[in-house]
DNA sequence: ACGGTAATGACAACCGATTGCCAAACTTTG
DNA sequence: CAAAGTTTGGCAATCGGTTGTCATTACCGT
């Protein structure tokens, strides 16, 4: 191959080059642009418009391997079609790039397997994760929160940091304003079996439930996606019940539309409440009466955990746990309760 | 610092300590894993066993330094939260995972500027960039492209290898459709000026609207977002028209739910046609009348283009632009035209 | 004016792989 | 059995930075 060219036309500018004419070393054009202080004021200027003059703009691959950092942050979501992830894709989007990190972005396909080798994988090229509504196994989160920063969304995990949605209070009022409407029988349309979320919203509804003396039956597991909605209007005009809290809003509104399908009328002869107000929530028919949180900031708090632990100089507690509160909007899908048969 | 460990426990493996273990040169390690056939096969035996063992995953950063590629592959979009681009993304993650490659996904914020700093960016840490909708002119685009392998999605620029979706042919379906309908006032709600797909679709409707001796008017530029749809629905209305072309679906749906709001009834009092069918569409109300496309098809026929000239030994002729095909889909948000004022 | 401290910048090792070159070992052939 | 050809695998340079070490210079107080 072809010796160093030095004057290779479009290549673009390495620290060399910019030592070369400057007449100094790399080693203090390195030192110029990362740690100013430690060297002469009139040296830095004239590196600093060496530099400029030559476009320079610095190897993030060689960067990552001298220093260990790579600054990218790995963010995992199970579904990227799933609406709800766009506020939060934007959110981490947003706050990373503030920050100057890239963002690596996986869509693991609702697997475990494929979280798990994505994670293996990212471990040499990202400097921390932060991982959507997990199918791991509490072991395997703690495992890899143990080999590298790792931030879970929706997640709770004890000793993994994580940004928690409270649905479960706002499953509770959910219940209490379909109860305050007459409902006496109501469904739960459970998500997936490995979704923690699902299961924590369930344990409380049916406390919940108890407590109110209302009778609330789990219906599913559904897939969240609107295709599975029909399933579970079907299962939930079945077993006779009069309101859904649904596990989230993808599913109500497959739910919506199945049941218009089959001549049914929401709120008329079923309310339906979804989770988490996703884009379309509001303007389906009728519109979806849910439960709403600041997603796309729950993607900013989750990245400034995440770098609070790469950082550590930076100051401020690290908090290893964030709650975003939850509240219900009602919409159109919910009204009072049909007479009993 | 301390120095090397050689009993570090937890730290990842490399092909040093693979040689070490195999009693071979790092260097026979690197061939017996990248070019097995250069290696004996048993050697490369023992290699494989000793690198599973040790639960060996190459180091990309070193991989991409030393030999130049990254395998990585940028992709830009101009908003991540426009549901447009979720299957497109879809496409574009599924395709690069099964050749291996990991997808770089930046959102550019509608901005020409944030992405052309995010393209030089990108040079250096991706071997390829597919850019969806870019905001560039066509000279910026063309030097880029000259600069490192790229791909537009609906943008077409002579010399830069393209995926166009065919809008254009399904607005004048669109058009038919509507003149079918009765409609001889209609309007065109345009999109971003530097959207060219929206300057085509507009070439293309204003002469087919003379063609068919039909009056169709531009009105606009709209964000293509929901919120721009009440100004689009107001103005529409002003207007006098009758129906509606929409540079795509969130314009459409924001003029749905401003329309209602005003007490329009659609499609009595105006017809709306979309663009895209993004997710929604189905289930808005009305249903929208829209433009369909195999968008996910779209990313990865981009991603294939991109491949291609990544590595051009794979044989196949490249082909240097693709045209996916567009139909319209008819709903519930086109009918007949009102009676004339 | 001199010893001492601080500031400065050059040298070289290093991160973890790839790859050109070459020598040793092995196989084939005359 | 030797010459020629083919594998095979090791050495070392290289990618583009970072960083520890150390020599040099400048500035300080006394």
């Amino acid at each position: 191959m072809a010796t160093t060219q030095p004057a290779a036309v479009d290549r673009p500018a390495t620290i060399h080059d910019i030592a070369a004419l400057c007449g100094v070393a790399a080693s203090t054009v390195s030192r110029a642009l990362s740690t100013p202080d430690r060297v002469n004021i009139r040296t830095r200027q004239r590196i600093e418009a060496a530099a400029a003059q030559l476009h320079y703009i610095p190897n993030s691959q060689a960067k990552a391997l001298s220093s260990g950092r790579t600054g990218a942050v790995g963010v995992l979501v199970p579904d990227i079609t799933n609406p709800f992830y766009f506020d939060l894709i934007r959110g981490t989007q947003l706050q990373l790039k503030a920050a100057g990190y890239t963002q690596l972005l996986v869509d693991t396909e609702e697997s475990d397997e494929v979280e798990a080798s994505t994670l293996e994988q990212l471990r040499k090229s990202a400097d921390g994760i932060i991982v959507a509504a997990s199918r791991l196994t509490d072991e395997a989160l703690l495992a890899a929160a143990a080999k590298m920063p790792l931030v879970t969304i929706n997640r709770d995990v004890p000793g993994v940091p994580a940004v928690i949605i409270d649905t479960p209070s706002a499953t509770s009022q959910a219940l209490d304003h379909l109860v305050s409407l007459g409902h006496t029988r109501i469904a739960y349309m459970a998500g997936p079996l490995t979704s923690q979320s699902s299961t924590r919203r369930w344990t409380t509804l049916s406390e919940a439930a108890e407590e109110r003396g209302v009778e609330v039956r789990r219906l599913g597991p559904f897939a969240p996606k609107t295709q599975s909605g029909a399933a579970a209007a079907d299962a939930a005009v079945h077993s006779g019940v009069t309101a859904c809290i649904a596990f989230n809003d993808l599913i109500a509104i497959g739910m919506l539309q199945r049941l218009r399908e089959r001549g049914l009328r929401v709120p008329e002869d079923m309310s339906i409440v979804g989770c988490d107000d996703i884009f379309g929530a509001d303007f389906c028919n009728p519109p979806l009466s849910t439960m709403a949180s600041p997603i796309e900031q729950a993607g900013r708090v989750a990245v400034s955990m995440l770098l609070a632990r790469l950082n550590p100089l930076a100051g401020g507690g690290t908090r290893s746990r964030s709650v975003m509160p939850t509240h219900l909007t009602v919409r159109g899908s919910t009204g009072p309760a049909r007479q009993a048969l």
